[in-house]
DNA sequence: GTACGTGCAAAGAATTTGCAGATAA
DNA sequence: TTATCTGCAAATTCTTTGCACGTAC
């Protein structure tokens, strides 16, 4: 497996890697746990007591527009972040809150419903909620 | 075409059809542009000086978790909802920021995706995002 | 009369803005 | 130097909470 630095991704995103910004990516690159914007200030500060959160908001949005990470949805309560931005799709626990990793099912109808409308479809989300096993699981033994 | 009223659609939900419920739902049913909550206040108080946005929260609260209402987060801005809650995606356009219906093209294996990690799917958001087919034409015509 | 529903005011949380100083090519 | 980046403080926006009053069965 290919590991490519976030130096490296960075510029082939075309963001200048100012040291904030390779923290952030470093971090989503590290952490698959898609944080939002506050968790990874909260675990960047302890190392850059003078990061600001609203550097951490900045470079989110650097980040999200140059397409070098996803902004997820999924949660009404929270917006988070995904480093990975190959396709995949996303599963909410409406128990424990914790996003997982799905593989994105294609299907060429799928694009098509889009199309037949005449709109031009640029990303597709594919968000499903219910309960992990993590958290069935824990149902049953109780 | 089968036209359930407001109340009868409350009813078969088992929420209490007070007069501020009714206008929300009905607000819901005759307007399918996927309003938020303060839309939702914004067009009632009108007619109802004495409604609070309070009351608009605790109502859409009590629809979505009776099922009666889906709440779309498919705009990182803004929570909108939606009052037909039969299978159906959504885009939203980046220009306009309109979100349109569009049919839920059906695949055994998406669900299958996730049963297959162990999770229990409850329900499945697909959401696209684009350009719509209004805003193109706005495009090619400037 | 008891439980439920409403709505005001205040609090809370997440994010954005304005701006001044720091940094880098 | 000249544009870009950072980060503080304040503002803004959206949503929730506590609580008292109203309403309905």
């Amino acid at each position: 497996m290919i590991q490519i630095t976030a130096y490296d991704y960075l510029a082939s995103h075309n963001v200048k890697p100012s040291v904030q910004r390779l923290a952030v990516m470093k971090y989503l690159m590290e952490h698959r746990t898609h944080p939002t914007a506050d968790e990874i200030y909260q675990n960047l500060v302890v190392e850059m007591p003078t990061l600001s959160r609203t550097t951490v908001y900045n470079t989110l949005k650097v980040l999200v527009d140059n397409e070098a990470v996803l902004m997820l949805t999924i949660d009404e309560k929270k917006v988070c972040y995904d480093g990975d931005t190959s396709s995949h799709s996303h599963f909410l626990c409406r128990k424990c809150g914790r996003v997982y990793d799905l593989p994105f099912i294609s299907n060429d109808d799928i694009v098509t419903a889009a199309n037949d409308k005449g709109h031009k479809v640029e990303t597709i989300h594919l968000y499903y909620k219910g309960v992990c096993q993590h958290c069935k699981e824990k149902e049953t033994t109780e």
